[in-house]
Order: C-alpha cells, then sequence, then structure tokens
DNA sequence: ACTTTATATATCGAACTGATACTATGCATC
DNA sequence: GATGCATAGTATCAGTTCGATATATAAAGT
C-alpha cells in the first residue's frame, strides 16, 4: 500500500486531477496519509503508463492543461487486490519523541517550549478534524468516520498525556547537566 | 532532525558501532523513530566524514572489523544546534488507516480481520514497552521514561478505540456493494 | 499598486525503506 | 551429521518518498 493504491482508491470515487488528490491527502487523509506533488504527479504517470487509470487532457484558457484522471478495470482489480492485506503497517516517525528522549541534553525552558508546541499542534488538528466532520451532513461513509474518529482519540490521548506528564520535565528534576 | 542528528544523540551515551545503534533503535526507539543498516550506515559515514565523529577500526578474529564510533566536540555542538528545533514534528503514516477509508470496498470479513490484526499489534507493541521498561533498575532518565509513557497511552488509545468502534463494519452495516 | 490565495502543472536532490549480500560462530532441532 | 536459525558484524542498492522550488494566470483582498 503506497501512494499509488490511496490514488487509485480516492478514484474510486469519481475522477480527478493531480491537484485534485492533493486537496483530498490534505483534508480527509491529512492526519494519517500525507503526500505531495512529488509523490502524487508520478504516481499517477505510473498508473497511467500500467494502464490502471486513464488520462484526459483538458484544454483551459490561461491555466494550464488539466488532466483528469479515471480508473480502469485493471486499476480496479489492482486495488482489490492491494487491500486484501490482512496487516497493514501503522508507523510513527517522531522528531518530537526522539527530541525529548534526550531532554537531558535540553534547558527546562526549551524542553517546555517543545511540549507547549506539541499540544497546540494537537489541539490544532482536533478543531481540523471537526470541522471537516461538519463539512458533510450527517452521512459520511464508515470508513471515513472510522479514521476520523481514531485521530480524534489518539490526539486527545496525546494532548492529555502531554499536560498530565510535562512535570517530569519542571526545572529541578532534569537540568543541563551534560556529563560530558 | 534525521537519523544523523539521532545517531548524534545515541553517541552522547558513549561509543557505539552502527550494529550497537541498531539495536538501540529497535529498543529505545522503535516505537517512535525507525532506522535500519540502509540508514545508519550512510550517516555514520556522512558524520565522519563532517568530523563530528571518530572512528576506531578494532580487527577482530572470524567477525569482520568492528568500527566504533565516538562523539566529537563539533558533534556536540551540532546536536545541540539542532535540539533547539521549538516545534519538532509528530507523522504518522498508516496503511491501516488507508484500508480502513476504503473499508467499502473490502468484505467485513476482510476488514475484521485488519482490525484483528491492528488490535494484535497494539498489545504486542504494549508487551514490548513493558518489557523494556523492565530492563531498567528503577532510574531510566526522565526523557526515556516520558517517550515509553507517551507510546504506552498511543497504543492504550488505539486499542481501545479499535475495539469500541468495530461494531460499526458488522456485516449489514457495510456490505461489498461496490457500486461502479 | 501590491500581496496573497487559488488553480494547475511538474521536477530534483536528498533522505529513507526494505531487501539483500557476505562472513563466521554457536546452538538447537531433525 | 546436517540443516536451519540466532547472533555478531559489515555494507549496498533500487525504489519511494519528502520538501522545496519553478512556472503561469486570475481573482480577491489590503
Amino acid at each position: 500500500m503506497d501512494v499509488k493504491t490511496v490514488c487509485l482508491g480516492m478514484l474510486t470515487d469519481g475522477e480527478a486531477s493531480g491537484y485534485d488528490l492533493k486537496k483530498t491527502f490534505e483534508s480527509s487523509f491529512g492526519h494519517c496519509f500525507a503526500a505531495g506533488y512529488g509523490s502524487i504527479y508520478p504516481a499517477l504517470a505510473s498508473l497511467a503508463e500500467c494502464g490502471c487509470v486513464s488520462c484526459e487532457e483538458i484544454p483551459q484558457d490561461g491555466k494550464p492543461d488539466r488532466k483528469v484522471y479515471r480508473i480502469t478495470d485493471k486499476g480496479w482489480e489492482q486495488l482489490v487486490a492491494e487491500l486484501d492485506d490482512p496487516s497493514p503497517s501503522h508507523k510513527v516517525r517522531s522528531e518530537f519523541l526522539a527530541t525529548m528522549a534526550f531532554a537531558h541534553l535540553m534547558t527546562p525552558a526549551q524542553v517546555q517550549t517543545v511540549l507547549d508546541s506539541r499540544i497546540r499542534d494537537a489541539e490544532e488538528n482536533l478543531q481540523y478534524i471537526d470541522e471537516f466532520e461538519n463539512g458533510f451532513d450527517h452521512d459520511a461513509p464508515a470508513g471515513i468516520r472510522f479514521t476520523l474518529g481514531f485521530g480524534r482519540a489518539m490526539l486527545h490521548a496525546m494532548k492529555t498525556y502531554v499536560e498530565e506528564n510535562r512535570h517530569m520535565f519542571e526545572s529541578d528534576e532534569t537540568q543541563k547537566t551534560v556529563a560530558r
């Protein structure tokens, strides 16, 4: 399951351009599977090459041509095959936690700044989820409702944990004692 | 903050080989910042080239030479500078959630299998954390205690959420209705 | 008049992933 | 006695992805 597969999945919802897909990656998938243009355009090109999507170029005045992609029968087959993985991964890459692991090399002030920013980030993302959810009028598909709820549960747990444990780093407990 | 920086941070704890660092990535950092040999060896080579670490080759009988790395003064400077980032990222890349977003394209049985495997994975990782924590005799540094607790809080929230919401996908609510 | 936002494409180097390769010892299983 | 797996140790490589950047135009805000 890579960017190609997710693009294919998004296209089951109707035709779209690379630009459209980017917006979907930012909204519905932003909190769990990010992708930028540098991944999306090559993915679409590769899918087109192997016949999993078809592409129609629609000329526009002023703006560059709009390339609209549609999933093909072969694309459906491949998507269904790739969704069959019984244990898909869930990976975390956290510069935040890596930083905190070295908290003893930082000043207490630096550590508190980092913790503040993590709480703020969690709050922002919680808000994004709420706003996005309100964009639907009562009937988002179960899968999407599940992922949004999942994101909310994780962010809430994150925020709570940081708030309840930041005292571990208050000035006299951990100082900039670089035992060199 | 990339693999290079984390390696540098690990070396503040004492000299180590690439193989040693890999083990640290698997144990203390496994749940939050993974790295394989393909990242570690090039990172060490690059750190050696820019004078942030020194390297001593220790010949061994039978086995290949052991290359032991030590952080230099320049390495300390660079590490301290890189730890200064006030808002380090925390990224999730979840094939699991991407899959669940397309639950309506799968059979209910497939979906339940995926959910089962996620719960099992969370339980396994919770156990790893407990075991690792018991490896310390009462005095792990605050930073490490924090990251382990963080991991536990996240995994617990994940497991609970999946258990409490899997009913959303029980047979008659969502079927393999591929509106093609 | 100027700047930002939106629409739309695309590329490029740097970084990372996951698999693989090579060598050697020791231990357990068949 | 052989086969396979774990541990110790190095390292590379193709494929993917990330983040920044480039180009072009129009609308809308300040």
